[in-house]
Order: structure tokens, then sequence, then C-alpha cells
DNA sequence: ACACAATCATTGCACACGCAACTATCCAGC
DNA sequence: GCTGGATAGTTGCGTGTGCAATGATTGTGT
């Protein structure tokens, strides 16, 4: 019962902290976006990281450290996508192992479609948390974190 | 580009941390409790809820919360345990619907061997996020959550 | 007492995932 | 220029998950 003993306890709690509230988000965000746009939450992520490079291409490594992905999952993931018509493979010409992925406009555009709705998710799911006991901490300080035009 | 946007941004970015951190932590126990004991994170999310009854029952619907399952993984969860002999269903009496669950011997030993495991990985995996710079803030901001007996 | 809604847990089904094995391509050494 | 090792991406396979439908039990209104 010592003051090592504390912090594990504190690690620990932390852990059951974080993992409830990415449940949490995580399922609402799945819901949302399931029933407006048909859209997984690690498909709109794909979709929000290549739309973050406006335009510019990611090779499928940069994708799927993006998404927390394996590569497998990650080639049925930009599959689904390019089956759908959001975006398309581009092989590359200098490495010809590598291949670039980059959103289609019909791509883009559902990605402007999910994204307010994103948002406006998030920002509930905040809210809400904000109201539990278990997650109102952790829920405020995600508000704190980096904000690098406050310093 | 006012404040509200921004706010709409730090959620956003607050988000992707919060599931970048997750998806590491993740990530690194189930392979640290996979390796050693045979159990995935979740699995020992349900021996650790059930061992912090001590010894007291806890139904389906209680566990599926705190493993932010869903009741039918609930219900094969239970059965995989349950087949291994780490717990075992007991119907209650005063509700036949509901079935209560209880942790073994061998299931109480294994979380004891899989319990340091899992605090260490834990503490390590947290420091080597300290070490990115974008993940550094949520995993400082985890220690500083709840602290009781610190006021 | 009886029918009807509500609740708890379980099963059918489809799907996304990780691991391991595989192919294709690039690069280093000789 | 060719061989061997490393890297990028893809496929086979088994498994865990959520959703919807189902069975079993409780509570409620009349």
């Amino acid at each position: 019962m010592g003051i090592a003993d504390d912090a594990v306890e504190i690690r620990a709690r932390g852990w059951r902290t974080l993992a409830a509230l990415h449940g949490l988000i995580d399922t609402e965000l799945e819901r949302a976006l399931g029933d407006a746009v048909d859209l997984s939450v690690v498909e709109y992520t794909v979709l929000d990281a290549l739309s973050r490079q406006d335009g510019w291409h990611m090779r499928m490594q940069q994708l799927a450290r993006a998404a927390a992905l394996s590569p497998s999952a990650t080639t049925r993931l930009v599959t689904r996508l390019e089956d759908r018509g959001l975006l398309t493979r581009i092989l590359c010409a200098d490495d010809r192992r590598g291949i670039y992925t980059e959103l289609t406009p019909a791509g883009r555009a559902l990605y402007e479609r999910a994204h307010p709705l994103h948002d406006e998710t998030l920002e509930r799911v905040l809210a809400e948390a904000g109201g539990r006991p278990e997650l109102a901490p952790l829920a405020h300080a995600l508000h704190a974190l980096a904000t690098p035009s406050t310093d």
C-alpha cells in the first residue's frame, strides 16, 4: 500500500476510463456515420486523413498507421472504398511496390457531408460524457490537450 | 475561422489522440496478455471486473457494460471463459431470467498471474507514449485524472 | 386468472479484423 | 549482371463482433 502501488492503481483506473470513453465515442460515431452515410469510423478516418492531405497521395502504410490497422485490414478497407468509387489506387512510378491512394470527387463529396455530422456527434457525446462522473475528468482534459495557438 | 471552429478542431484532434493512444495500449496489452496467459484484453477486463467484486456475482449486463460489449458478444465471451474453467454461470433464484457469473479458483489464479503483467505493460506503454509528442499530453493527463487522495 | 408488454440471455448470420504465408519489387554485395 | 535480403502490398484462414430475431421469464392491467 505504498506510493508505487498508488501509481499502478491510478494508471489502471486511467486506462479503464480511457477505454470506456473511447468505446462510448466510437459506438456513437459508428451509429451516426453508419445511419447517415453508411460509413464506419475507420472508413471515415481514412477519408479524413486523405482529405487532410488536400488532394495529395498517401501510401498504404501511412493509411494503416493513421487508422491503427494491420496491413491486411488496410488492403481490404481501401478495396471497399475503391469499390464504392470513393478513392482510387495509383501505382507510383518511382517505387512500383508502393501504392498511393487518392480521394475521388465522390469521396470528397461524401466526406464533406460526413464531416459536420462527425463533429456534431463528437460534441454531443463529449458533453454527455461530461455528465458522467467517471468520464468527466478525461472528457474535460481533452479540451486542454494540445492548443498550439494559446501558448 | 472563428472560436467555434477552433473548438471543433480541438475536439477532433483530441479524439484522434485518444483513439491513437487507445489503439497503442490495446495492441500492446493484447500481445502481452496473449503471449503470457492466452487472454485477450476484453477477457482480462472481465476477469478484472469480477475479481474487483471479490467473490461476488455479476449479471451478464453488468459484464457487458464493464467490457463495453454487446449482449451477444458477452454471452460468447462468458462461454469461452466458462469452457476454460475460469468462471461459472450461476442461475439466480429470485429472477430466473438473470444469470450470475463468478470466478473459479482457477480463474482467480490466472488473474493473479495476469494482473502484474498487465500493470507492467501499461506502465511501459504509457512511458513510451510519453516520448511521442502527439501522445505525450494525453499520456501525462491520465496520471492526474481522478486522484481522490491528493486534493 | 389471463393476456400483453418488457426484460434477460442466447443463437443465426454476415462482416471486419489479425496472423501467417505469398508475390512483386527494390537495393546491396560481389 | 546476378544473387540474397529487405520492404510493400495482397490473399487464405480462423476468430470475435454487432444486429436482428428468438426463447424464456417477469411484471402489469383488467
